[in-house]
DNA sequence: GCCAACGTTGGC
DNA sequence: GCCAACGTTGGC
């Protein structure tokens, strides 16, 4: 099983949003090493932590867990959709998603403040000048020492 | 294949 | 709202 780390913007689509639809296809990504990781790496039973970014207090706010393994995304060609890609089509589809389910809200977030201050996470790639990986692998050891924190 | 211009992310 | 860092695009 592998550890993740997924990010939203909480105004968009936040923790409290995926509790109360239980799962959500994690879509619109536009990110090859993004994608290459929904498409290839991630597996149903996988557990993620929840992300949020662009806000008051960036940090980790929560549990997921990984429900469908990669699969296209189909917004990249409703010409509707916010993330429409021309360059992608049912036949050739450049972007994939996963679906997500809710697990858990943490008590207190677990702040970006608190993990770069950390020695341990030094290695960490959230915590790595100009990371803006919007999904990134986190090791075992790594996300047991983040849950320690709570 | 280089690289300048442009767009996006996301902390602050 | 600013801007640093990074990714992508497209001309050459």
């Amino acid at each position: 099983m592998n550890y993740w780390l997924m990010k939203s913007e909480p105004d968009v689509f936040g923790l409290h949003h995926l509790k109360d639809v239980k799962v959500e296809p994690w879509d619109g990504v536009r990110n090859y090493q993004a994608r290459n990781m929904m498409r290839d790496d991630m597996k149903k039973g996988d557990i993620a932590f929840f992300y949020h970014s662009n806000c008051d207090e960036p940090g980790i706010v929560g549990l997921m867990s990984i429900n469908c393994s990669g699969y296209p995304d189909d917004t990249a060609w409703d010409k509707n959709a916010k993330y429409y890609d021309a360059k992608s089509s049912p036949e050739n589809p450049r972007w994939f998603r996963v679906d997500v389910k809710y697990k858990k809200t943490f008590k207190r977030t677990i702040t970006l403040k608190e993990l770069k201050a950390d020695p341990e996470l030094s290695e960490f790639k959230l915590v790595q000048k100009g990371s803006r990986l919007s999904i990134m692998p986190v090791s075992a050891k790594h996300f047991q020492h983040i849950l320690d924190k709570l």
